[in-house]
Formats: structure tokens, C-alpha cells, sequence
DNA sequence: AATATAGTTCAACATAAATTGAATTATATT
DNA sequence: AATATAATTCAATTTATGTTGAACTATATT
């Protein structure tokens, strides 16, 4: 009788995955994210097409870099500008990642360890050994 | 000079990936989520690995649902019992939306319409034409 | 030198969402 | 009938995060 564990590779990958999610789940950064997927690069221009405020745009391209999904350069001749772009390794992490987490086939067909279908309740003995102190 | 315009799929594929993103960008629900994939079932089992209360494992799997993530399922013969499972035509669509959205092929090696590397300068007329009324 | 430009940083505010505890529902067990 | 069980619902609270406006930095233009 198995005490469940979770598997997912490891704590640490779930832990990375969710931050890149947290990154992406928020509807003005996905839109920042996508332009920046096609090719836009400064902060004035996603005000323009987005018709948002620069300091907030640049609080939102903060939060993308903080997790490594975009990266920032200022222009060489005049650095008052800076280009932002997508970090091609991370999306291509972030692709695995959520390829690996989401793939279908992880899918258990599981008897559940609850409930009238299982050989032992809830309740029995789920719970760690008492003896380990 | 055009104007730039975004273009994913459509803003309605964008809406969907964010919802779904929102359901899975939470640290308790993105375990949850992984335990389903597993195989784990029941609220109470959940509660047993996660040390969770069964009212905050009932609110995230709720969500879940909403979004059509995971479905539910009361026991035949004893219908206290609600087996939760991954919805495998969500998790197939969430695929297909990510995959596409993330694809490295998307981004575009565009020159900033904006700064001294473009035509023309942000100020300049990005906005719409005054004679349009 | 004075002004304009691109962008950031900071603090205050507003909003949304997670968490908690208590009460409730519905079913099964004794 | 009375009690136990699995899970939900509800209202109250806390926590996190997006948004706003003003001030600031650094560079370029006139």
C-alpha cells in the first residue's frame, strides 16, 4: 500500500515552469510578449499599438526580463533607446518545459487510493509512520 | 508607413490562452493540476499529499473547471465521492494554443519602427488620421 | 546652455485573487 | 434516527499584483 508521491521531474522544474507562467498570465504582458514575438522592439512603439503608458509597459517588460523571457539593448549610436527582444533559449526552455508538464501521455489511468473503488480509505493511513523521530 | 498591427491568430485565441495560463499560474493549483495528471482523483486524496484544506482544494479545482481544464465525477455507488480528471480535448487544445503562440519560427528579425534605426521617429504619425469623422 | 526625448523608478492606490473558518448539503453507516 | 463522511458554499480576511501620476536619469538636439 504506496503512499503517493508526486513526480514531476522534479519540484524545482514545477517551480521554474510556474514562474514563467505567472510571467505570461497576465493579459497586457501576453500582448507585450507577442509583439515582442513579432518583432517589436521598443518601448514606444508597444505604447503606440497598445495605447499603454510607458512607465507601466516598462514595469511589464521588467517582470518578462526578471525571468529571463526577454531580453534588453540599448542602441548603439543613441542609447536613449533600447530594443527589447525574446530570449530565444528561454522560449525554447519554456517550449520543454511545457511540453514535458502538459504531454497527454503523462495522463495515469489510476485507481484512485480514495473512495469505495480503493483497497484502503482515506483515512487509514495515508499519513507518514509515526516511528520516524 | 504602416501602421503596425498585431497579428496572432486573433485576439479570441489570445483571450483562450490567457484564461488557461490564469488556471495554471498558481502554485497550489499548478500541483493540483500535476497530481490529476497523474492519476490522483479525489478531493481528499489531494489533501493527504498537498496538505491542503478540502474547501481551498474544492475553490482551485473549481477553477479549473471553469476554464474546462478538469472534469468531475461523483462515484456510482457511493456519490459522496467526486473523481476528478484532466478534460485530454482541453489539455490537447492548450497544447495546440501554447505551441503555437511560443513557436521560436514566429519571432521576426523586424527593424524597430521606432529610434534612429527606423524610417521614422515614434512622434511622427503612428496615430490615426485626424479626417476620419 | 537650454530644451526635448526615451525610458525608468518610486510611492500611493486600486483591484483581484488566494486563504481561512464556519456553516451547509448530500449521502452513507451504525 | 443519529452520527460520520466527502465535499461544497459563503462571508471575511489577507496577500499579491496591476495601475497611476509624479519625479528622476541619461542622452540627444537646437
Amino acid at each position: 500500500m504506496l503512499n503517493y508521491i508526486e513526480t514531476f521531474p522534479d519540484s524545482v522544474e514545477m517551480e521554474e515552469l510556474l514562474v514563467w507562467l505567472k510571467a505570461l498570465a497576465d493579459p497586457k504582458r501576453l500582448r507585450i510578449f507577442n509583439l515582442l514575438m513579432e518583432g517589436v522592439q521598443c518601448n514606444c512603439e508597444i505604447g503606440d499599438v497598445l495605447d499603454m503608458a510607458p512607465n507601466l509597459i516598462s514595469h511589464h517588460l521588467n517582470k518578462l526580463r526578471a525571468v529571463g523571457l526577454v531580453d534588453a539593448e540599448r542602441d548603439a549610436g543613441d542609447s536613449r533607446w533600447i530594443y527589447y527582444s525574446i530570449n530565444r533559449t528561454a522560449l525554447e526552455k519554456v517550449n520543454v518545459a511545457l511540453g514535458a508538464f502538459l504531454n497527454p501521455q503523462r495522463i495515469q489511468p489510476r485507481q484512485p487510493a480514495c473512495g469505495p473503488r480503493a483497497e484502503s480509505a482515506c483515512t487509514t493511513d495515508f499519513s507518514l509512520n509515526k516511528d520516524d523521530e
